[in-house]
DNA sequence: CTAATAGTGTCTCTAAGACATTATAGC
DNA sequence: GCTATAATGTCTTAGAGACACTATTAG
């Protein structure tokens, strides 16, 4: 929809890599339209693409997202989302799994593509285009690496960043929107969630990324209206009061929220 | 140690001196992780990037789109969607609004970034990421530069494509769902209607491309209770019949639909 | 007066939202 | 029996969808 700018960066390359650009004369042939050939490939230089991934769970009853804090010129000291370039034989779900792997150790979780990213200048070393996605991690998985003793990799809440690298902050802010609008429509919001949870954990993950309270009754109404829920039989007791129903969510009613 | 390399190491910082690493020795000495040489950028090809842009009109109470027919190969003969390389200091919008100038003539037009498709393989002879946008045009302002004596660039019907090269088709189909999904809830109908229009023109937009047939009095009912249209007094006398009231979209009642 | 399309209202049904009480556990 | 949270139903209102007749023009 809007047009945003771009984001990612982290760094990039360097002049010297620019003019190091390798030709391949196949490319000579290519072109993608009549146009394409007053763009001869081996007369122009190649932005840098690289892949970011906003990693986004719900932790201390929070939404937060990681970020990794840079080292160096430009932006030095301020915090980024992570990201890293597209190896040319990989395709760029292939290198936000890669990210993702290398940041949290997790696989096989709720990925996808958000928008891409490309202002010229958005980068003062280089021009850099950055398709960025977003993951949903259930807490639960990452508790399992949670304590990382790297000071340069944290986790931080959406609502209450610190400064960030580049246009990171309009990137969160495009992706806490596509979040919000897919909650309303989809089943997307189980992807933060382990795989048995409470009714009430699930209005949680509704509460805290809508950042606004939810009615119980009309909320549970609705959920249990679509049969998207399978009651697991078993109860979550926890503290002092009458324990909790345990559900798990069934993928096979499709039904759309 | 593995967790160290991963959480540290690979993770973001080196996918940030990834991005960083040529050239500066400090970085270089900070961050030596084994990612970072893997990835040191000097080694590395870099895709090409190009924006393709799916331009889309009413035409003959028909949705169309303009496609032009590749002359080599790889697939030659075939119809694909104008496209070309982005140049090193211009946006990835402005590199669609000059697709759009180029092949069309219009300006100021509908423009949203669509996806970016980049799976190493879908051009065969390099690696090509593609960034789609998608642009809404109006038939009339079209109508000016409708007769394009090229025959190597023709509108289709979008329920009626010939042969696509690349993974096109699959880019189209993509278009086609958000153009369907933005349709109910935003106003981007209006972009392929002339300033002026009635009301039965407006539900042939939406007829058109949800492929099905709406009811007249429901439709109705519903654009005038959002209070966006504004009625300009004048009347469309075409054929005999009772005249049909022209209206004008007023977008200053930026209602959701 | 005929042909063709514009324009209009009611009823039903479903979903969203407001709202308060009882149930069950640990201690 | 006290405290804390789980669980549950009704009413009102708004919007979606089904549905048929009158109005206005050219010829």
């Amino acid at each position: 929809m809007e047009e945003q700018s771009e984001a990612t960066g982290n760094g990039i390359n360097n002049v010297q890599s620019l003019r190091e650009v390798p030709i391949k004369s196949s490319e000579h042939a290519q072109r993608n339209s009549d146009e394409a050939r007053q763009y001869d490939v081996n007369q122009y230089e190649r932005p840098s693409v690289t892949v970011d991934v906003l990693m986004m769970s719900l932790r201390q009853r929070d939404l937060q997202i990681l970020l990794i804090k840079r080292r160096s010129w430009p932006y030095e000291n301020m915090w980024a989302i992570p990201g890293g370039f597209v190896n040319i034989n990989e395709s760029l779900e292939a290198a936000a799994k890669r990210e993702l792997q290398e940041e949290t150790g997790v696989q096989d979780v709720y990925l996808e593509q958000l928008y891409t990213f490309g202002d010229p200048g958005r980068d003062p070393r280089t021009r850099v285009i950055t398709v960025v996605y977003f993951a949903l991690l259930d807490s639960e998985r990452l508790q399992l690496r949670a304590a990382s003793d790297a000071t340069d990799v944290d986790w931080f809440s959406v609502y209450e960043l610190p400064q960030l690298a580049f246009d990171h902050q309009e990137i969160i802010e495009y992706a806490l929107n596509r979040l919000r609008n897919k909650l309303e429509y989809t089943t997307i919001a189980f992807n933060l969630l382990p795989e048995q949870f409470t009714l009430r954990e699930l209005q949680w993950v509704y509460e805290i990324i809508l950042h606004k309270k939810l009615d119980k009754r009309n909320f549970r109404k609705k959920i249990v209206s679509t049969n998207i829920l399978e009651d697991t039989g078993a109860k979550k007791m926890e503290g002092t009061h009458r324990p909790a129903r345990l559900y798990r969510f069934n993928p096979a009613a499709e039904h759309k929220l």
